[in-house]
DNA sequence: CGTGTGACGCGAG
DNA sequence: CCTCGCGCCACAC
């Protein structure tokens, strides 16, 4: 029998798209935390750049880049896509500090760390 | 096949 | 709170 767990490209891009579909409407997550629920505890990187796919459907906005231990910021480097992610959380009744920051005890999914 | 870069994260100073 | 540096993983050249 084949192992039911998936190492194959195409799977671990399933499983970060299953995640971030999973994240509640208003909410937040890391890309760390994203990657860790996917089974990919360092691949940060990856989700980064399974969301630069941009996939129909997927509410890639709800993912983010952190900041600290309390906030988060939207992470794209294009300023014209990023802006088009914060207009999306807004949307969502996603608030922004002055500073451009996402309070995560606020909007975070799940507690991200202590 | 080596090097550089990127929608990241965290520790150290 | 700030900046700097390294680790991480996949891809382009």
């Amino acid at each position: 029998m084949k192992k039911q767990k998936p190492t194959g490209p195409e799977a671990v891009t399933a499983a970060i798209y299953a995640v971030v579909r999973a994240i509640p409407r208003g909410c937040v997550a890391t890309y760390g935390q994203v990657a860790e629920l996917a089974g990919l505890p360092s691949g940060h990187r990856r989700v980064a750049r399974a969301m630069k796919t941009c996939p129909s459907g997927l509410p890639w906005q709800r993912v983010v880049g952190r900041k600290d231990a309390r906030r988060a910021q939207i992470a794209i480097q294009d300023p014209e896509h990023a802006a088009l992610q914060r207009k999306l959380l807004e949307a969502e009744k996603v608030a922004f500090d002055a500073s451009g920051f996402i309070v995560l005890r606020r909007h975070g999914w799940l507690p991200i760390d202590l």
